[in-house]
DNA sequence: TCGATGATTGTTATAATATAACGCATCGAG
DNA sequence: CTCGATGCGTTATATTATAACAATCATCGA
């Protein structure tokens, strides 16, 4: 319990964080999301997805295509971008759009709202799915008679772990 | 005091909206927030703003430079993106992150962040300075320790008149 | 098993968005 | 007037993303 109670205090990765282990249940929850689904996740796809949680920092289309002409010296462009349209359609990755970059879904499982918050000097997006936000947000398109398809919420700063070592 | 309640229940442009003058208005803004602060508004900029002002929809930086070319045949890219960064800058407009374009600030005499509401029927974009989804970002932010700089908030849907307008 | 069908991937080219770098012009402070 | 900073012109290039079409693969019914 002590350490979900961690990660619902933030969505932050730890120092002690074991990225291995994240990338890994990562794999397997997209396997079993896909399979469940009837949608395909081909070797290329889990590569490609592989690649995007290579860290919790949201990551380049190209920088994608560099490392997966390792594995796949065919890549290019293409490659990838199908790749990442198949694992955002299925929610297994978010799109940054003030990066034009991407990230792996935190929560897979169930569609929902998310928020980012971005650090701009390490690079790390921690997702959210605050409630609140999404509610004052909703509210308030109501209110105008707008209906909300697509939410965008991405809020860049300095994460704790940054504000508390005020290095170069 | 009819007009002032109308576009505070919505930010969206009626028919009657007289665009012209909105233009103008904001020309006449930006001229006098310049003046104050001691930054210079060149015919360039100024011709840049009038452009991206040349409707409520969100321009992309390619096509104020083909309009931009009709009066200053030498535009390249970098005379627009100079010049958009000059008027971001001062908050004479926003770029829209999720669309890769650009838009008039409605309200850019004091700093604000803003939200805005796309309608991806008709392109419209309105702002919003919306403090309940303000409060809401910022608390949850504070509660993870995260300083946040600035808010990317982008909403995209369908705007009450295209929404009562179920045409193609 | 076979072939039809649709999904996936390969491949080449190009579109769309944005910036680097350098030099000249212009403005305004002193 | 001269200098330094800012603005702008110009050329080239970087970065991000998509179009278009061919080849291959998976699946499923005949």
């Amino acid at each position: 319990m002590v350490r979900s109670r961690a990660s619902a205090v933030t969505p932050f990765q730890t120092a002690s964080h074991d990225h291995d282990n994240c990338v890994e249940t990562a794999l397997d929850r997209a396997a079993q999301l896909c399979a469940a689904r009837g949608a395909r996740l081909t070797e290329l796809r889990r590569q490609v997805l592989r690649l995007v949680w290579g860290g919790h920092e949201p990551v380049g289309a190209y920088a994608v295509l560099e490392s997966l002409k390792r594995s796949h010296p065919g890549a290019a462009p293409p490659t990838v971008y199908r790749a990442l349209d198949f694992l955002i359609e299925h929610g297994l990755i978010h799109r940054i759009e003030s990066l034009n970059a991407y990230v792996g879904c935190s929560r897979p499982e169930r569609p929902h709202v998310s928020q980012f918050l971005i650090c701009g000097k390490c690079g790390a997006a921690a997702e959210l799915d605050d409630p609140a936000i999404a509610r004052a947000v909703l509210r308030r398109a109501a209110e105008l008679g707008f209906v909300v398809e697509q939410q965008t919420i991405e809020l860049s700063g300095l994460c704790p772990r940054c504000r508390a070592r005020p290095d170069a």
